[in-house]
DNA sequence: CGAGGTCTTGACCTCCCTCAAGCCTTGTGG
DNA sequence: CCACAAGGCTTGAGGGAGGTCAAGACCTCG
């Protein structure tokens, strides 16, 4: 954790929103090109996490957001006795801490899933400059709002859905994702583990195993390891139709 | 729970946090009394809303949050087969439509399981308030955040626990959720049927009903339809240790 | 007082978990 | 560069928690 702070960039840039090609998924979302500008001030430079590397852990103290730039994080949430549930697997243009946003510790821990990069978003300058600017106040607001709606699709799924339909689900919000980054959304690696999806799906990592082999025996997908690959989309859509699932 | 209903003036005034006694549950949570005054500016007065009724739908326009003065709430998110899941409960001093703050539609669907009355405060002057206001503001953060991490405890418990777990979670959380109101831990009326406890813990009502009965013929709780006391709070919590559960 | 909603309880069944064995992949050190 | 270890994955067999279906009791409210 406190490893991953310390890394400094070898030429240390500095991240710019205002000519990141992840603008339109990340925070700056509909800010005017000088509001954007005063957002460049306000983040630190790219930070490299290392695959495995904490970000941050549950109870550590809240000092910044994170948006992820490369790479793919989960964020997971421990209980006392011991029991993992993955809470969230996050891709590019996506910020991570905001279960923290306004309180002094974390609420989750965020661990890399491969070699990352992140920008650093420091509360105080974030906060002051959305009192600045209504449009940034907002968009904070929106983000968090739409985290709350996610999680509640999440408990959708994990309270009334069968595994195949939450596998479905799992696969098509995964697709979508990619798509909204420009990455095939047919083809695509997976980034966590077995267990990892199914702590996240709420079912035991040889249940999505399984239900990865019925996938592929009914010709929906292909799977190889960690490598799937779509091959009847209408079929899956058709599996989660009605549900509502997780929107990112 | 009734009780409260009758300590309500009979000059129904407007709503005024600053002499509100749940202030120190609700929004005003921490503002200096000149800023609670000002907020006394921001807010609609009470809202009567019938048993049965809804106080706002998923899709619905987002012009307002609502606190909870008196009563009790359920929120339900409805998937387009009829799939529903109830995403919360809510009683006096806690907000509804987080979920769409700073967004234009509502998330989900409020509705009144007793007759209630709420304070309405309409999205924009409370946005500007809280643009004057940086503690207001700050607050706004963390009762979203609290919403997520609350949101997620419920994903943990909705992922890893079994079906006596997961109740003993939602009585313990209850009971602690009518101490902080002053009403008894140990003795409360449940205003949700055993399909909505369920619903929301992602068990079916007969499951609900039996480890109700479960729990009685261990001497932990009494039951009688919806009167629920607690016998042995101790053997509760302990079948809850370790879990992280449903803060509030 | 009756009707409809709510709750309890029983019997049966199914989906998923558990346990186990073996294979595959990845990474590391000789 | 290969060998081997360790973690990750697949697949099978068996069992159990909770779902499903059904019947009847109990409220509660018009």
């Amino acid at each position: 954790m406190s490893a991953a702070r310390e890394i400094i960039p070898i030429h240390a840039l500095k991240a710019v929103c205002s000519t990141c090609s992840l603008q339109e998924l990340c925070l700056p979302l509909g800010l005017a090109q000088e509001e954007m500008v005063q957002l460049d001030d306000a983040i630190n430079q790219r930070m490299p996490v290392r695959r495995g590397e904490a970000l941050f852990r549950l109870g550590d103290a809240f000092r910044s957001l994170y948006a992820v730039r490369t790479g793919f994080f989960k964020t997971v949430v421990v209980s006392e006795d011991g029991r993992e549930q993955v809470t969230g697997f996050h891709m590019a243009g996506e910020l991570m801490g905001l279960d923290a946003f306004g309180t002094d510790q974390h609420g989750c821990t965020a661990i890399a899933l491969e070699d990352c990069e992140v920008c650093e978003l420091p509360y105080h300058r974030l906060e002051n400059l959305a009192l600045e600017i209504p449009a940034l106040n907002r968009h904070l607001y929106k983000l968090m709002s739409r985290e709350i709606i996610r999680d509640q699709g999440a408990m959708l799924l994990l309270g009334n859905m069968r595994a195949e339909e939450r596998l479905a689900v799992f696969l098509l919000n995964l697709s979508q994702r990619m798509a909204a980054r420009g990455f095939s959304s047919r083809q695509f690696v997976l980034r966590m583990t077995r267990e990892e999806i199914g702590s996240y799906l709420g079912m035991k990592l040889e249940t999505v195993s399984r239900t990865f082999s019925r996938f592929q025996q009914d010709g929906w997908i292909k799977v190889q390891g960690k490598q799937i690959e779509v091959l009847d989309l209408a079929a899956i859509k058709q599996l989660v139709s009605g549900c509502i699932g997780l929107q990112h």
